[in-house]
DNA sequence: TTGAAGCGTTGAATCGTTTCATTGAACCGA
DNA sequence: TCGGTTCAATGAAACGATTCAACGCTTCAA
């Protein structure tokens, strides 16, 4: 095995100085053509390679990006990776992904860790709230953009879907199709901030159209998944037929399609009987045995400006904060038309 | 905004040496108690964070493993990447995610780029054959472990599915089910190793079965997802009724999914008319109208072994090659039962 | 009483770059 | 010929940790 050659070994070779060398690295135009053709030559002769350990300790900032997703396997999660991969790809950065696992713990750790990196910044997206290590980072100068959630202090850009819209469009389409009845599945007992602000806007929507928000019938889940769906949708149908709603906004579209699996299953007719709509089309949504209304939101743009923001503030001078937020989108597919 | 303190600060402020105070961070034990406790004390007193740029530095080796996959937003990655993580962050490490996007020269790219970083390893998913810079990486001492690829030589290790015995499942079960007729659908100009493999288990089951490899009926597809797969059972359907498969095997869920949808739309009973078998067992598959019986593959245990193996060839002075191959596992759903 | 051994601590050397003040050469116009 | 200007290249000083030989103190056996 050949030592690695230094910086040192191409100066040699190429019979100038190291500084010289890293001029041709770093600022090729400040070196004469020819000198610098020399050193190319010695660095592809040498198959030198940077050490960026060294790069970093000099510049005191790394060329690395921190991602904080609480599951990096969940779907939403991996179409904003997707996004953020792209952006800070063609800056010429790397991302580093963590997942919180949604244990504030091993946030937390993952955020000391990101700052032993002296990582260039972080995108977190915070399980309940931000993380209290956020503040440490702003005290170091390290950037902090906000993932999927609406920042509330100035000091920091944030980047989110507007989570309350989405809800009232769910709830406001089932309602403009003239459904007097109308489910919301999956609020209840949940803390979590996107579906309490889903729930909200169904109650606005409810509101718009003069009608109280008591009327919304609100069914709380077992689970987010399939099988929360399935157990939502036997309990709708334990109701009696007057009382039943002719029409249901999940929360998610896992639970959306654990419904019109259970429906059909007992006979009902979509949408005759029994309209419905998901949230977050995922993939699958277009693909379900009847293909499913939902809610869509900008997984990969959300991910793409987070990332874009992120890197104006590490590298430009003038950065300005801003808080972004995205407006979902309704998709109408045959469970609801 | 305060100075970053450095390790002299905190040497200064517990009263020793800069030495002492690395000792307490990295070898606690050979530290007197008193001494050590002063020095924590100084630690959070003054928030101090480790630099690790000057850590690698001295060390030659970062705590980071780089995860090179086609595309992150793929499930199959996905969850193979979780399990990357759940190894390497309990290892103390962290994961830098690069999609090379089916794209060489964006592969090559991040291949430089970590061996720039002092990553302490990579973890390949190889586009057609591993990337050129593998031995690269060999040469300079880095270990590299490919991922659902089975290495050829002795150098490295590698973990992988066995995609032959995956076919040969799908087409086996069908067989032993009683059907004479059967199409593999998702073959043809496809160059994916994966692909090819799966067609040539099909091929030996159907030799065990005692019949010609050529009765297979090969579907080539006009692409591998849902849309692909309804283009494809139009084309099966358009079969006079005495020479139409009474049963397909589909080289991924999201064909079999299209076939599912298509078939049941032109009014085929699935199974009696016609059974289906998919490939992967996406989380999707058990909730299809129809649930959907599949190949599971072991994605969390392929890349969590991985990364052991990568940890192990890192950290451990005897390390032992190995190639790994899982075994897929059959699940029956309705769809073929 | 002495020398050796054990223990904890020290401080300087080191890792491989980048940066910048300085030097040197070449060229120009007067 | 000379001073001034430009352009390239140099070399040494950082950057902030880790490591290790050396040191001083204490203890203990001879």
């Amino acid at each position: 095995m050949p030592p690695k050659p230094h910086i040192r070994d191409v100066a040699e070779h190429a019979g100038v100085s190291v500084g010289t060398v890293s001029n041709v690295l770093n600022r090729p135009d400040m070196v004469a053509d020819e000198t610098r053709r020399r050193v190319e030559d010695a660095v592809s002769a040498l198959q030198y390679v940077r050490n960026e350990s060294a790069r970093q300790l000099r510049r005191g900032q790394s060329r690395t990006v921190g991602l904080i997703v609480p599951d990096i396997a969940n779907p939403f999660f991996t179409d904003v990776a997707r996004g953020v991969e792209d952006v800070v790809s063609a800056a010429g950065a790397m991302v580093i992904v963590c997942n919180s696992d949604n244990d504030a713990e091993k946030e937390e750790r993952y955020m000391t860790m990101l700052a032993e990196q002296q990582v260039l910044g972080v995108l977190h997206v915070p399980l309940g709230k931000p993380s209290a290590a956020v503040s440490r980072f702003h005290d170091r100068g390290i950037p902090v953009v906000l993932l999927d959630y609406k920042g509330r202090s100035r000091q920091q850009c944030s980047v989110s879907v507007n989570d309350v819209g989405g809800g009232q469009l769910a709830v406001g389409h089932l309602l403009a199709s003239g459904h007097r009845r109308v489910a919301f599945v999956g609020a209840g007992g949940t803390p979590l901030r996107q579906v309490i602000d889903r729930l909200a806007g169904a109650h606005r929507a409810m509101m718009a159209a003069g009608r109280s928000p008591d009327e919304l019938h609100v069914l709380p889940p077992t689970s987010l998944n399939v099988a929360g769906g399935v157990a939502s949708a036997r309990e709708l149908l334990q109701l009696p037929r007057k009382r039943r709603p002719s029409a249901v906004a999940c929360v998610n579209d896992l639970l959306a399609i654990g419904m019109l699996q259970e429906f059909v299953s007992r006979g009902l007719r979509i949408p005759d009987d029994m309209a419905i709509v998901g949230y977050d089309d995922i993939a699958f949504a277009s693909a379900a045995a009847i293909p499913l209304s939902s809610i869509r939101q900008p997984r990969n743009q959300l991910g793409r400006r987070a990332a874009e923001l992120l890197i104006e503030e590490a590298w430009s001078d003038d950065h300005i904060h801003s808080r972004l937020v995205f407006e979902p989108e309704l998709i109408v597919r045959e469970s609801s038309r």
